[in-house]
DNA sequence: GCCGGGATACTCT
DNA sequence: GAGTATCCCGGCA
């Protein structure tokens, strides 16, 4: 397994956004970790991007961290409930990103079900399987992912991405979701599924 | 299985 | 004081 370093990410964030799909999301979890795999990310094109949190060259205290150097993770609270978690792309002062929309469960499965639904993997309907990460909030949740975690330099152990191997066989591209605020911009084909 | 509404708290105007 | 890169539950089919 091999972690992804600066220079993955110090890329065309679209190129980025698309080689993350079937990467692995590891965290350190007591002595060992738990893992997902992506298998959904957007990509967020910086200041000319309009449904961007630096669109327009909007800089404050939340969005300096996407203003920073690549390979760091960007955890923002949406809806006041829900946290999303994004991976920094592109050089200092080149502030855009890559949103990681769902993952799927692979190490620590019992870990992200409590952390979810309070319950053991095992335990759990089919419906709460399939649902464990397969959204932005909903992957922070499993993998107990907060605003801690905001500016957290993910070349370091605690949290980081990972290639093992595996290739997605098919990846399929549509427009963003839930950012209809944003004008043409939302129409723009950024979104990555497998 | 699909649809609709409410929750909730942080950030920026 | 409003808006938000969302989720969940309950109702109905």
């Amino acid at each position: 397994m091999k972690k992804l370093d600066e220079t993955f990410y110090n890329r065309d964030t679209v190129a980025v956004a698309r080689e993350l799909l079937g990467k692995l999301i590891v965290r350190q979890w007591g002595n060992g970790f738990i893992a997902g795999r992506i298998v959904e990310t957007e990509a967020y094109l910086g200041v000319e991007d309009k449904a961007s949190h630096v669109y327009g060259g909007r800089r404050t205290e939340r969005v300096e961290v996407i203003y920073g150097p690549p390979g760091r993770a960007y955890v923002f609270m949406i809806y006041g409930i829900h946290n999303c978690f994004n991976v920094v792309t592109r050089e200092v002062e080149v502030p855009e990103a890559v949103l990681i929309r769902a993952i799927e469960p692979v190490t620590g499965l019992d870990v992200m079900a409590q952390n979810r639904f309070g319950k053991k993997f095992s335990e759990l309907t089919k419906r709460q399987c399939k649902q464990i990460g397969d959204g932005p909030g909903k992957l922070c949740r499993a993998l107990a992912i907060d605003r801690t975690h905001n500016g957290a330099n993910l070349t370091q152990d605690a949290l980081f991405l990972a290639d093992d191997g595996w290739r997605e066989m098919q990846i399929v591209v549509s427009k963003r979701i839930g950012i209809d605020y944003a004008g043409e911009a939302a129409a723009y084909p950024l979104r990555f599924n497998l």
